[in-house]
DNA sequence: GCTTGCAAACCGACTGGTCAGTCGGTCGGA
DNA sequence: TCCGACCGACTGACCAGTCGGTTTGCAAGC
């Protein structure tokens, strides 16, 4: 697990034409918007670092702010198409509340540039930020709370106010997320077993029947 | 508990010298800072909403980031003396992170417009700000951290990765904080309601002896 | 095969607006 | 008369976005 960050080819992993203007632009707007924020990065540094040219930047993005909020969408679409595929292939339940958690955890460890965009950057940039990462946020909270409705459903674990929890569920992983993206610190590894038991047993899910290491079946993956 | 969310004079209460001009630039650039964000404001923003002018903004302070970062740090040191004022009447073990707890969420739903300079729009900004916002964090759940070992130490949870699970509580709290401060939904009471019992459960803490609404003696405030 | 035409893709010097910060100056109290 | 507090018009840097121009690919006509 989590043998490679993808340190080179972000973008290509979702966008098709590698190699083109287009697709260099956006691996070096991902790259810079990273590294130094919306409002540190100058339009001259995805130009320099692209090798493009200021004019076909705008040729391919109407502006900065489009530019950006491309970028955070297609890593929150990305994150979600695993999430949901991961979950297919499991029964409902509890099973699939780890699973969700677990693959979150996975895609942004694996997409270390993009979850910083996502995570950090696009906070406190202003209103049409705030709203796109409060609007991503929630779509991601509402999807496990659909599995934790179920799990309640077929009496996995007792009721709860899932709404706030799984807002804080979110909450946890995103603040381990942003401090390994930008300490480099707990080990993803370590987040994993420390975290997903813990937000299991915060609603009271006893792990029943999970005898250490159960190999789960996992089929095609992404 | 929240009964006012202190929304005329927030600076007021940890800043001695109010009416005087410093003090009412301070609160001007709170309102205007939690309002539009950081980069969104501008220093004839502030100028105009505290009647003061350019020139006594620069003479009380040397430049817009150290306005921004001085009400940050104000704030986390407000916060930081309110946990362990609260702590102090406690006997050690997990009353003690309880308390912490809730004087946090308390503390942010009543200084309602700090939290969001401290939580949203110190995110994001740059570099120095980011630093700073990850140091706060971590100092709070340093704190948490301290709490949590004193439990597991009186036998009262099993052990676990205090590191992780403290940052991942900070990053719940904040979350629903965020999500309230922006979005004014889940009522605070609902939070401390759902969130507390799920974060002690969340270590294996079961309620043992906390019959429902037992009063904890509460002495002075502040 | 070769010209011609045209449009999509690309180039980069330049502009126009925006603000953080400055600075010469005023005012009132000790 | 001096100094701390305050005033506000001004400046200079910075940078998103523009625009006239060039190149490239390719299809249609001959």
């Amino acid at each position: 697990m989590t043998k490679d960050t993808n340190d080179a080819v972000d973008v290509a992993a979702w966008e098709g034409d590698a190699g083109s203007t287009r697709h260099r632009i956006l691996d070096a707007a991902l790259d810079v918007f990273s590294r130094e924020g919306y409002h540190a990065t100058r339009m001259d540094d995805i130009v320099q670092r692209s090798g493009a040219s200021k004019g076909a930047i705008y040729f391919h993005f109407p502006n900065k702010e489009k530019l950006f909020l491309g970028l955070v969408d297609q890593f929150a679409d990305l994150l979600e198409r695993r999430v949901k595929a991961a979950i297919k292939q499991e029964d409902a339940g509890m099973v699939r509340v780890r699973i969700a958690v677990t693959t979150c955890l996975e895609t942004f460890s694996k997409y270390r540039r993009p979850a910083k965009i996502l995570l950090v950057q696009a906070a406190g940039i202003g209103k049409a930020f705030e709203d796109k990462r409060n609007a991503t946020n929630e779509r991601f909270a509402k999807l496990i709370a659909l599995y934790l409705d179920e799990a309640v459903a077929l009496g996995e674990i007792p009721p709860c106010d899932v709404d706030v929890i799984s807002s804080a569920w979110m909450g946890a992983i995103y603040a381990l997320v942003i401090r390994w993206v930008t300490t480099n610190e707990p080990a993803p590894e370590r987040i994993v077993n420390a975290l997903v038991p813990a937000l299991l047993m915060s609603v009271g899910y006893t792990a029943q029947g999970k005898p250490h290491d159960r190999p789960h079946r996992r089929a095609a993956r992404e």
